[in-house]
DNA sequence: CGGAAAAAGTGGCATATGCCACTAATTGAA
DNA sequence: TTCAATTAGTGGCATATGCCACTTTTTCCG
């Protein structure tokens, strides 16, 4: 009886994605294991790697995550020394954000371990699957939720 | 510029799905805030709700969460009094849950305010789109990540 | 029957995220 | 120039989730 149809909350749209993100995360996490890192950490450790140094609050913007959740999100990986901070030079209230040598040794090393999570995943859903369930959740990402409370 | 095309880790599924999540769970959070219930609460109680009087091990596994996950998050509502527990009769190990008469009006409550979300959800991604993200995000909720480890 | 193994939860520890109240640095007028 | 808004982050507090080490019950055998 564990395997079937899911029961309830099959409706509600939130609820539905938590739960697959749950599934979807802990199989990351697992792949990514190896590497001592959190899928989450391997996303932010891969934005930042992308950006030109970027700031604090561009990366926030770009992962669509609050500021100050980012803040607690990097503290792990400035203690275990895979990033490292620094003010902007024409903005002191700005704060700049940067892979050190060894956060890029260990994004090397991850990514191997992400491709095969990656792979593994789309094997089982489908590539095509896959890239339509990401367009859809990029369109999810990019709405405006706004309306009602006016402005 | 804030406009546009998402940067970065487009290719990720889990930090795609993570991102859509972020941003989903807020909206619905916002809309649920009147009444006190994250979303996160209101997909709880809801889950409570529609069982009979389930056991902790019955939540988690409908809701893929881990038992311990499921423990923790379910503090808060018995603290606010909209859950309580009680011992199985056939077998003390486990421990059921059911709303309180508080917990239920609570999730009605809650529920006029879901239904706004949803709707409002709903009606900028187009309800067949949500509709197959649904079936989407069901499907990996059901896919079985166990293969490379073997047993 | 009696002890090993399995099943169901609990508690502690760590990361993930958000909101709110503040602080510091900039920008914009008057 | 000077002082009120605005902008970028920080810290504290609370919930969301996981894993691991235990404790308590049951179940299973030999």
């Amino acid at each position: 009886m564990t395997k079937g149809a899911l029961p309830g909350l099959t409706l509600c749209n939130n609820a539905t994605l938590r739960r697959a993100g749950r599934k979807l995360g802990r199989f990351y996490d697992d792949v990514l294991a190896p590497s001592g890192l959190k899928g989450t950490q391997y996303g932010l450790l891969y934005q930042i790697h992308i950006g030109s140094e970027p700031a604090m609050g561009a990366i926030a913007e770009a992962l669509i995550m609050d500021l100050s959740a980012l803040g607690h999100t990097l503290k792990p990986l400035i203690r275990d020394g895979y990033v490292e901070t620094f003010a902007d030079k024409d903005d002191r209230r700005v704060k700049r954000v940067r892979l050190t040598p060894q956060g890029g040794l260990k994004l090397d090393e991850a990514t191997k371990l992400w491709t095969i999570a990656q792979q593994r995943f789309e094997a089982m859903l489908g590539k095509d699957q896959a890239a339509k369930l990401r367009a859809a959740l990029d369109e999810i990402a990019t709405l405006d939720f706004d309306m009602p409370p006016a402005r």
